[in-house]
DNA sequence: TTATAATCGAGACGGTACGTCACGTCTTAGT
DNA sequence: ACTAAGACGTGACGTACCGTCTCGATTATAA
């Protein structure tokens, strides 16, 4: 059970691994979106991308890997707080933001991915990229100083980002609104 | 171009049976402990049924079959509302059994499914657990006229039941009458 | 360093078993002729065999045993002796039938493989398959009195199997004539 | 376009390429020790000399110019005769050279390879090798105008290096004495 | 002494084969 | 006749080496 290493280390810059590693981001996506988290086979991104399926094993050891560099983008906006000037706007910003990017296809497989693997290297991932996107509803609701700020921010999070697999379809703005009344205290 | 028949059709009732059924349900829910939903495999039901690999797919012809039968008896207990009397007592009696039966085995894989599956013949069997265990808190918040119940639910619901997801821990009773209390209108 | 064990233990008799089995059988010796063994592949074998390749491996876990297989039904030659009547007349004959069987193409593989697999797998099968090769050469020297049976028999049975490794071509009836006056006592 | 003019002419002679050199003759033996011709590869040879895998390519473009290089000062034994004075003892002190050289590792690597190689480039290095480690027995029994040198040659030569296959044991200096004694008109 | 050539280490890549696992179907055997 | 045990085709897995290539960075060598 020894954690699988990055195989790669000094990583190269020269142009034909960055068209490498941009090609398999790009057939990683594109095979996401097509099959979903489930259906992803390395054999698949590999043929996609036009690079040998090894060549993937060098660079992302794990399925987990390379979902985490696909999804990397996605999490990077949220470590920024959007700053309306208003509680209510930053959150609204926030919760429009985690809904579209829940309906990206990396995002699709974040969420069809939450611990999909059991107990495996899925489920840190998981866990951190959930924390991760969690934080900025708390840092936003702490700073006001609203009560029961990281029970809110947990709700309003999977709240919008299970939204379709409750109503069949992603939440429109005014849903994301309605929400935000119904989990502010007034 | 006929389709492939199946080879039984009327299933047997005898006492052995009855046996191999209830050995493959230990087994499954067993094996769904030790290694969740995505690790469970065939193979180690039947191994851990004593049962032969093709008894199984005679019975339950994909996973999404044996977990349905496995998950069945849990989803039951939402069939029928509490009936404490109270609106609250009847919340909070949902809430609590939710978070047990999402501590149990079966439970758990069933929540590791629900995202899991995403694709495949699993989404409707999640789609439709989930809304049988949801709807008991619409049809309770209803009854009692209470606005936008479907939303409340819903929060309710995945509140609950990725608690620790969040948090690390399952929720405490008191976690839950909080949860009740943020989101019932005041 | 666990031996490998078959997989496959009560084997079964029909028709299709054995057509799978015999059609493996052809191929690896046509492989073996095309490529020698150190070039006999489990892909190519099954690729000619046109079966798949696991199945290959669920019978013969390891090249070794495919090799073994194969060459068996040369091997069961040599487990009775000629008996011509003359000690001379046994040992041309059993030089002959080895000259003849070194030629074929799984002979010609046991050769080439002898000790292949460095301290493997493989050096088993060749230190048995010669000792199985030149026991009848003993026996029929033993029984004639010869003093340094053993001694003769290896003798005779690597000068003979080696022959066209020194000379260039397979040696003749009267090459392993003029072998045997060479090393009977006169 | 005046092309430039070459500075230097051939191979580099530096205490660094002999270096290297070196120690990759080195960690070749000790591979070969380890396991055998058929585990020998390029990576390991590399990790064991501390050198790049690529500088072992551009020196040796295949494993058996790597091989060659290594048994080179073995096979070079072969190339002066004993000069004892006598037939009987040339012949013996080739014979116990032949049985001592056939248990070093590069030895042994090279009597495996005499077979495994069968078909690649291995091969011609194979066949030439032999013959060279034969030649001086040839030499030796024709100046002494023996009948059937060649043949007696052969059988001497395969009979000592093949010895341990039959008998689990290298030949003594008596065995070596009395296969002499089998092999020399008497 | 200095430019040029030769060599080297490092990292990556496409490729072939390996041996394994689980799947779901189909054959064969036993009662 | 029915069911279990067994074998099979299939697809993916992750690994190991192979031989090649492109980069700098060093080391030798001849002018």
């Amino acid at each position: 059970m020894d954690q699988p290493v990055r195989r790669t280390r000094g990583v190269q810059q020269g142009p034909r691994s960055a068209q490498v590693v941009e090609s398999v981001r790009a057939a990683t996506l594109s095979e996401l979106a097509r099959s979903g988290f489930g259906g992803l086979t390395i054999d698949g991104v590999a043929k996609a991308a036009g690079v040998n399926r090894t060549t993937i094993y060098r660079r992302w050891p794990t399925k987990a890997a390379l979902l985490a560099a696909v999804v990397e983008p996605l999490l990077a906006q949220y470590d920024t707080d959007p700053g309306t000037g208003s509680l209510r706007g930053d959150l609204l910003a926030l919760l429009l933001a985690l809904r579209d990017n829940a309906a990206r296809p990396e995002g699709r497989a974040m969420i069809e991915a939450v611990r999909a693997g059991g107990a495996g290297e899925l489920s840190e991932l998981m866990t951190s990229s959930a924390a991760r996107a969690i934080a900025p509803f708390r840092r936003v609701l702490e700073r006001a100083d609203v009560p029961r700020a990281p029970t809110i921010a947990h709700l309003a999070f999977y709240g919008v980002v299970l939204w379709d697999q409750t109503h069949g379809v992603p939440a429109t703005d005014e849903d994301c609104a309605k929400l935000l009344d119904l989990l502010l205290p007034h």
